[in-house]
RNA sequence: GCCCAGGUGGCGGAACUGGUAGACGCGCUGGAUUCAAAAUCCAGUUCUUUCGGGAGUGAGGGUUCGAUUCCCUCCCUGGGUACCA
């Protein structure tokens, strides 16, 4: 074999390990810090598509290496999480111990593929070295609160300073505090009333939230862990229980947050979300007045300066007001309503817009401005968990209540000057109010601050911001996780001390919930914590998002015992330059690392405001999904037959399973189809063989009943769309028996669809097979080569043989037919030169414009026309290899060393320089378009002028004949691009 | 419903700031080499055609000497979502 790539491979990873090519420090270069989104060591190891934004970041990283930076490119494991301790649940292994040997599965992937990963940086959140810090960054989070006259956080201390001297009354602070204390009282509260108060400033605190807890299975369950009311998983039911849990005031930066975005390099996809999430809308809160009770509805609205537009007031049907004023004569429907409503989740209340539902209370509102007397109603698009649950319903402007008004007759009035509301509401917020009073002849946009400030003296509400984001529940009942540096002491949360620190997780009979519902490390006795203080030790872990919300500042300093990291290194590598992973932690990990790297700045301890200043997202690799039909047989009768012991049950009968074209025609519901004959006569020689005796006469009229379904197939027992039908019968139990219904030629030929790549769909491609047919190298530009980054697009190897091709015409630039070296020190050529030079400016600009797939393309041009020129010229090719290196670090490794460099130190050489002098042409091609159409190429010297250009394009032969003997009316001509003849 | 991304040959895709549409690769067709196959090499490959051309980047308009690129309207696919007051 003349490229070797397995011996090739196999050397420099060995050679790039043995002497640790990669490890970076902090030196005097210009830093660049090259992330990738944390992994999570799942059992099923890597797929095709986990390597695509790795290769991507690799290829950027050895690029900047070459730029002359120093570059910081890490990786390690977020390697807390779910699975392994569903597994310990089943198997009762220790999650620390699947955990590892995924870790080590995952590694050896890793290592085929050639990254430059700096390996002894990694970090891993399980590792109490790591979480160590984690809880340390906790314990300041509960150590600080949010002021918002200084816009950042502070220390606890300060507070308790202010609360001392003068009460909280002109403290202004983002908390959930309502009640107001002087300096005197604060004294006189006791240890708990001061530790319950403090927890209402704490940027982590305690308190009680609403929780999806299924008693059957002992756990909490997220929303789309929740089906119609059930688990997902069993089908058990589920219950809303109140749990004290640890919050995080994320809140408190939820301006910072939205802020921060326009700094920031991210596609405006996840910052929309982002934005969306965070949900700010400014407006007002107005207080209404329920006529004939006491009780007040307080509304939100964006738009006070419609108050006297206000035809009726919608409340959530959960609004705790609904039970009191509803009247006598409209419980029963109001509550047959509100029941129909609490079995909707809250995804069909939204999606449903064509049916617009709702219920008049029988009680009125009075608007507070006009003191006019407006019905209340309930409609379940009002939600109860966002703002007040209410709604101050203004038709002529917000086309929901229009519709809303409409559906059930309510009068909506007009206050908007000269403008039609018939057919529409105006939402437009330049129309002039009208009918309002003191609003009269303002635009919208100067009428919402006069509505305020009235409603502001008249005490009936206040100008308001409000925010959709909410603070962001901490703490989750299951073992595998971060433990809380947390202790209690006669009720008290105190917090673990520094030198304490980690509070590591303790030996666990079970992994399962205790009977009562507490987490699985309340079984932990006393003598099982490696810390145990006060009364009792926290049960809860953190959540997932914990450790990854701040890894990216440990990987500069990851072996830091003193701290969780250092001043210096953090200054010098500062914040992630190049983030690259999907853009499903758009709401999660992407908000909540932005939010404690704030809070880490307030307290000076990193000098960035933004974790991630550029992020790319890469698409996701789909996956090719196979699928057989199985046929389902629901009943049959013979008519000859009337002995019910001689028919065999349905189950008797073995699986069966149809070829595609049969399926389509069956789904198409013809009928009578084509197919049906060969399914009779299959389903007729299974019965045939189940009844003893020969019964052919019996069976010509049996009455066949069934239906298809299709399922998954492993695409590994197909070939082209073709099952491979024995192994299919030896793939499961189950199918040992199968039968299959096949087409003309005697195939089963399987469906197939473009799919999500998992495990459950069987659909799932390793790198580890290409890798060991093509190697690492191929693969990688074969990745790289697919497509754009960012887009999502099918896995498909077909291709896969054209960039392995490439590798070996490289190899061939370099050998003769014996594979011989065959180098020569000859001068380059004009052309050779131009290959080369052009090829550096384009990978160049490829590069830093992050189009990955275009460089592949590019070197395979200059590998072709280098082939063309029979060049072996080392002044060309030594450079060339520099430029390759980044995508196929092997091989270029082995020709750098075979054309005489020291092994090892293609990564530090120097990106090529590009040279302008070697592209520079005498002559150019021009196109010529006449009106726009282009005709022929008229080859001139680069250095005409535009006149002189017209006049050789008209002087040519070949123009005659489209100009017709007719003058032009007018010539563009861009020198170096194009002519365009305009008749 | 709303927000975002996208729609180009048989397929993956290229065309960067409005300037030769289809680079590069796959596949396919024909040929060379071979006893044969694989591999390799050469030629062709958007559609259509009366071989002069004509049409063509989801559809329809617009701006422009010139539009895949900019603007408007619409359709389709994928992702997100909370009817957010």
């Amino acid at each position: 074999m003349d490229y070797d790539f397995r011996a090739i491979e196999s050397k420099w990873q060995k050679f790039w390990a043995e002497n640790k090519t990669y490890k970076v420090e902090e030196n005097e270069q210009p830093k660049y810090y090259v992330l990738d989104m944390f992994p999570y060591p799942s059992g099923a190891g890597l797929h095709v598509g986990h390597p695509l934004g790795y290769i991507a970041s690799d290829v950027f990283s050895r690029y900047k290496k070459l730029k002359g930076f120093n570059v910081l490119h890490p990786s390690g494991y977020d390697s807390f999480g779910l699975p392994a301790e569903q597994y310990a649940i089943q198997t009762g292994q220790h999650p620390a111990v699947t955990t590892e040997n995924n870790i080590k599965r995952y590694r050896e992937q890793l290592d085929k593929i050639g990254f430059c990963f700096d390996w002894d940086r990694e970090v891993r959140t399980s590792d109490p070295s790591y979480y160590k810090w984690t809880q340390w960054i906790f314990k300041q989070l509960f150590d600080c609160w949010y002021n918002k006259e200084t816009d950042k956080a502070e220390r606890i201390a300060d507070l308790v300073a202010k609360f001392e001297s003068n009460g909280n009354k002109l403290v202004k602070a983002d908390t959930s505090c309502e009640t107001e204390f002087s300096a005197e009282e604060w004294r006189t509260y006791s240890e708990k009333e001061q530790s319950d108060l403090l927890q209402q400033y704490r940027l982590t605190y305690l308190d009680d939230a609403w929780v999806n807890w299924c008693p059957a299975l002992g756990t909490v369950l997220a929303n789309d862990e929740i089906k119609d009311g059930v688990s997902e998983r069993g089908g058990y039911p589920v219950e809303q229980k109140l749990m004290r849990q640890w919050m995080m005031r994320i809140t408190a930066y939820a301006n910072r947050l939205l802020d921060g975005l326009e700094k920031i390099d991210w596609t405006d996809s996840i910052k929309d979300q982002q934005r969306n999430w965070i949900g700010k809308s400014k407006g007002a809160s107005v207080r209404f007045k329920v006529d004939g009770f006491e009780e007040e509805i307080e509304v939100f609205t964006t738009r006070p300066d419609t108050i006297f537009g206000v035809s009726f007031m919608t409340l959530a049907p959960e609004h705790e007001l609904v039970g009191k004023i509803t009247s006598a004569d409209c419980k029963a429907k109001v509550d047959a309503y509100v029941k129909a409503a609490s079995l909707k989740t809250e995804r069909d209340r939204q999606s449903d817009v064509k049916n617009i539902t709702g219920e008049f209370i029988g009680a009125y509102a009075i608007n507070p401005i006009s003191g006019e007397k407006v019905p209340i109603w309930i409609g379940d698009y009002v939600l109860a968990s966002y703002g007040t649950g209410a709604v101050m319903a203004v038709p002529c402007g917000d086309q929901r209540d229009y519709d809303f008004a409409k559906a059930f007759g309510i009068e909506i009035k007009n206050i908007f000057k000269d403008v039609d509301i018939s057919k529409e509401a105006c939402d437009d917020k330049s129309a002039i109010i009208a009918n309002s009073d003191f609003l009269n002849d303002l635009p919208a946009k100067k009428a919402i601050g006069v509505a305020i400030q009235k409603i502001q003296e008249l005490g009936v509400g206040k100008g308001k911001t409000q925010f959709r984001l909410r603070d962001a529940v901490f703490s989750r009942q299951r073992y595998w996780g971060e433990p809380f540096p947390v202790y209690y002491e006669n009720g008290i949360p105190k917090m673990v001390p520094d030198d304490q620190l980690p509070v590591e997780l303790p030996e666990v009979d079970k992994y399962l919930p205790t009977e009562d519902g507490e987490p699985p490390l309340a079984r932990a006795k006393k003598e099982n914590w490696p810390t145990f203080l006060g009364d009792r030790m926290e049960y809860n872990t953190m959540p997932g998002w914990a450790g990854s919300s701040w890894y990216f500042m440990r990987y500069t300093d990851p072996t830091n015992e003193k701290e969780f990291i250092s001043k210096e290194k953090i200054d010098y590598w500062g914040n992630v330059d190049l983030y690259i992973g999907g853009s499903e932690h758009a709401t999660g990990h992407l908000l909540y690392a932005r939010f404690w790297t704030k809070f880490l700045y307030d307290l000076g301890y990193v000098p960035f405001n933004e974790p991630f200043q550029k992020m790319i997202n890469q698409g996701m690799i789909l996956g090719n999904s196979s699928f057989v039909y199985r046929l389902e047989l629901a009943s049959f009768f013979i008519p000859g037959l009337d002995d019910p012991n001689q028919v065999p049950a349905v189950k008797e009968f073995p699986e069966i399973f149809v070829t595609k074209e049969i399926y389509d025609d069956w789904a198409n519901n013809e009928k009578l189809n084509m197919h049906y004959k060969q399914v009779v006569s299959k389903l007729e020689s299974i019965l045939n063989r189940l009844i003893p005796g020969d019964l052919s006469q019996v069976l010509s009229n049996v009455k066949w009943e069934y239906s298809f379904t299709k399922l998954h197939a492993d695409i590994s027992l197909v070939d082209n769309g073709v099952l491979n039908t024995e192994g299919f019968r030896n793939w499961r139990r189950d199918y040992r028996d199968a039968e299959f219904v096949l087409n003309k030629d005697g195939k089963y030929i399987c469906g197939s669809e473009v799919e999500k790549m998992s495990k459950s769909k069987f659909n799932v491609q390793t790198p580890d097979e290409l890798v060991d047919k093509f190697g690492a190298d191929t693969l990688r530009l074969y990745e790289m080569f697919l497509g754009p980054l960012e887009q999502s697009k099918p896995w498909d190897t077909k291709g896969i043989n054209g960039v392995h091709n490439f590798l070996r015409k490289l190899w061939r630039l370099f050998h003769d037919q014996d594979n011989n070296l065959t180098i020569s020190e000859e001068a380059a050529t004009d052309k050779e030169l131009k290959t080369l030079h052009k090829t550096i400016k384009k990978i160049q600009d490829d590069l830093e414009r992050f189009s990955f797939n275009t460089g592949v393309s590019n070197f395979m041009i200059a590998v072709n026309e280098l082939t063309d020129y029979n060049c072996h010229k080392k002044d060309i090719l030594e450079p060339l290899l520099i430029l390759i290196s980044p995508y196929a670090p092997h091989i270029c490794e082995e020709l750098w060393e075979k054309i005489g460099n020291a092994p090892g130190t293609m990564t530090k050489a120097q990106f090529p320089k590009f040279e302008e002098k070697f592209l520079v042409e005498a002559n150019y091609a021009y196109p010529v378009s006449f009106n726009g159409k282009m005709r022929f190429k008229l080859e001139l010297p680069t250095n005409l002028s535009k006149e002189e250009v017209e006049k050789e394009v008209l002087a040519s032969d070949l123009s005659a004949k489209y100009l017709e003997g007719k003058a032009p009316k007018k010539i563009i001509v861009v020198p170096g691009k194009i002519v365009n003849v305009v008749l």
